[in-house]
DNA sequence: TCGATATTTCTATATATATGGAAGTATGGA
DNA sequence: TCCATACTTCCATATATATAGAAATATCGA
C-alpha cells in the first residue's frame, strides 16, 4: 500500500465518532447497516453522519450501496486488513517484536492452519 | 485498550512526516535514534521535529532517552503493538475474514511456533 | 565560565477538520 | 404530481493541527 493512503486510512479512523462508527459497522458485518440508523446509534445529526461516512468511505474503508431509499454502510474488510498489514510489514522488517504477539491475538490462526481453540467463531458474548 | 488512546495512536500516525518518522524509528530499532538526525534525513527544521516527536511521545508510540547531547528515540513496541491488537481485536468480535490474513504475514509466527522461513531474521537490504 | 552543539519551548500563522442547520436530491407510495 | 422519508451537499463557524523562526535550556569540552 501507498504511504499516502496508509495515511488517508488512518486519518479516517482518528477520529472518535469514527472510530465508533466504524467499530459499529464491523460488528453489523457485511450486511452494513443504513445510515440513518448510524447517525441514531451514535447520536448524531444526519449531515454529521453523512460527512463522516464521506470519510471512511474516501479512505475506501466503507461502501456504500443504495436499498430504496437507505443507503447502507459495510466495512471494506480488505481495505482494513491492508492498512493492518501494511502498518505490520512495515514493522517486521528486520525485527519480529511486534509482529509475533499478532500471532496470539485469539482470532489469528497459524498460516498452515492446524487445530486450536478457534475462539473467532463464539460470539461476543459467548 | 481504550478507544481515546487507539485514537490518540491512530492520530499520531496519520500524517506524513509522522508515519516516515515513525517508519524511519522502525528500522532504526530499540538503538533508536537522536532527534536531529532524524530532522536532517527528514529534511525538517530541528523544531518541527522536535513538535512531531512529542506527538508520538505523547500517544506513548515513541520513548526518548538522553545520551550525551543527543536525545535519543526509539519505537515503543508494545505500545505499537497493543493498537494493532486493538484494531484487530475490534474486527474479530464475530468475524475472522479481516484477522486470518494477518496470519500470512511473513514474519508473523504460528503461535506454537512451528519452524518455517524466518524471514524476519534478515536484514532489509539482504 | 565561555562557547559550541543538540534539542525544546514559545509564538505566530496557515491550513485542515468537525459540526450541524438549511436547502437540495433521490426514492417510494398514493 | 404530491408528499413523506432518507440522505447528501452547501455553508458558516469553531476547533485542532502543522510549520518553523526565535529564544530558552541542557550538555560537553576547554
Amino acid at each position: 500500500m501507498e504511504l499516502l493512503l496508509a495515511i488517508k486510512r488512518l486519518s479516517a479512523l482518528a477520529q472518535q465518532t469514527r472510530l465508533e462508527l466504524f467499530r459499529l459497522l464491523v460488528k453489523a458485518g457485511p450486511e452494513g447497516m443504513a445510515a440513518g440508523e448510524l447517525a441514531r446509534r451514535l447520536d448524531v445529526p444526519a449531515s454529521t453522519m453523512s460527512t463522516q461516512l464521506l470519510v471512511l468511505s474516501n479512505a475506501g474503508l466503507v461502501r456504500a450501496r443504495r436499498e430504496g431509499r437507505s443507503i447502507i454502510y459495510a466495512v471494506n474488510f480488505e481495505a482494513m486488513r491492508d492498512l493492518l498489514v501494511f502498518l505490520t510489514k512495515d514493522c517486521c522488517g528486520g525485527r519480529a517484536e511486534m509482529c509475533a504477539p499478532l500471532a496470539s491475538i485469539a482470532c489469528c490462526e497459524p498460516k498452515s492452519g492446524e487445530k486450536h481453540e478457534a475462539p473467532a467463531r463464539t460470539r461476543r458474548g459467548g
